[in-house]
DNA sequence: CTCCTCGTCGAACGAGCGTTCAACCACGGT
DNA sequence: ACCGTGGTTGAACGCTCGTTCGACGAGGAG
């Protein structure tokens, strides 16, 4: 009896997926398929759409990129991973009161969901588009992005730095209105990036009873 | 010259259109798109996948409705509607108090939320795939349901019973998070839902900085 | 009994989808 | 000068989409 290898061929020639972003073309294909999915949704912008924004062809986007599902899953994984870091660097920088801390993350997070907002708006209105493998990837790194505003409300609680009763669901409420910053921001509208900022790390201290 | 009335004939009968909750195929097709929609989305759902899924066929969709687009916006509408008299329900049953009536609408809009979970969700995440004419209706029932948080998040500011000093941005955050709600909850997980109606009231209150 | 009306439904329409592929062409090695 | 190679492309594949329509059959009027 002969065994055979045919799982491996499911994943095609690694060298250019895994790295695609060298390539400006597909830089241009994933820049061009966040500006049409964040309007039209994942099944609602075709892959035509996505290569004529992007100034090629659908040929093109196939030699890319697996497919159409493949170039969401790095969509989404490249945007998590810009958060995931960008909160990790703030962790990091803040300093040992909790109150600090979470204003850290909120302003990191807060930040991410204006500079890299379409991004942001896909990977948090896409996750039912995303086929099983993607998403188990996309919902961990969802997981690990929520864990730390988790940790740092439920310190916050433990040292009486926060009065909240409930640290994880305060630590929820403030992640799910911090990414839902994403959806109402509008460059150039009345609020500046720095006055959202600034709102939004007031307003999670208030949230999690911080005596201030 | 002859001129004939040919944009009447767009608008099919509309007996039917007007009142579809009557016929009993009519609330059955919302339902089943409810159901189809709030997994798969809009674009992600076909006319077949929701004539079936209510036990029909595509054509007598057609019959109760005018398109796809046409029943995705009775659907958020419908929705709406249920939210905003909820949230005015609570509204008038509320005391005078700010925390008082901000405990009511947070416990309204999210036990909506919990209760017509795939609604909600299709509500708030399908604006995109509206077009004009549905979204227009859809957006004011939206813009009118923050009206009431902000009214009464001003209400407390003004009376000083909430300490907040930026009461739009806060009703705004808490009405993302009790939106949000829908994202996560699921029956018979480890929260009831009065258990995250308790916690959202008394976060809520925390958030607009209301002294207890 | 006959006829007419009207709701119903299977079948089909053209369009657009994600994806593939054979032909193509520029180009570097021999 | 020749050939082989590998990225690029227009065209096409099979399929599913939203929507339409003509045949059908039950039921009331004359």
């Amino acid at each position: 009896m002969v065994r055979v290898e045919v799982r491996r061929r499911v994943v095609p020639p690694p060298t250019v997926l895994t790295r695609p972003d060298d390539e400006p073309t597909a830089a241009a294909l994933l820049a061009a398929a966040v500006e049409v999915m964040a309007v039209n949704g994942y099944h609602g912008s075709s892959v035509r759409d996505i290569a004529s924004a992007a100034g090629t062809s659908p040929a093109v986007l196939y030699h890319h990129y697996e497919s159409k599902q493949g170039l969401l899953v790095r969509l989404c994984d490249r945007g998590l991973d810009v958060l995931l870091r960008a909160t990790e660097d703030a962790l990091d920088a803040a300093g040992p009161d909790a109150a600090d801390r979470l204003e850290a993350i909120v302003e990191a997070h807060v930040r991410v969901h204006m500079d890299s907002q379409r991004e942001s708006l896909i990977g948090n209105s896409e996750l039912r588009a995303l086929e099983a493998p993607g998403r188990a990837l996309v919902v961990a790194k969802r997981d690990a992005q929520q864990r730390m505003f988790d940790r740092v409300v439920r310190d916050g609680a433990r040292s009486g730095e926060f009065t909240t009763t409930h640290p994880d669901d305060a630590a929820r409420f403030i992640t799910i209105a911090c990414t839902g910053v994403a959806t109402w921001y509008r460059r150039g509208g009345p609020l500046t990036d720095d006055d959202v900022v600034v709102r939004h790390r007031a307003i999670a201290l208030d949230a999690v009873g911080c005596r201030r």
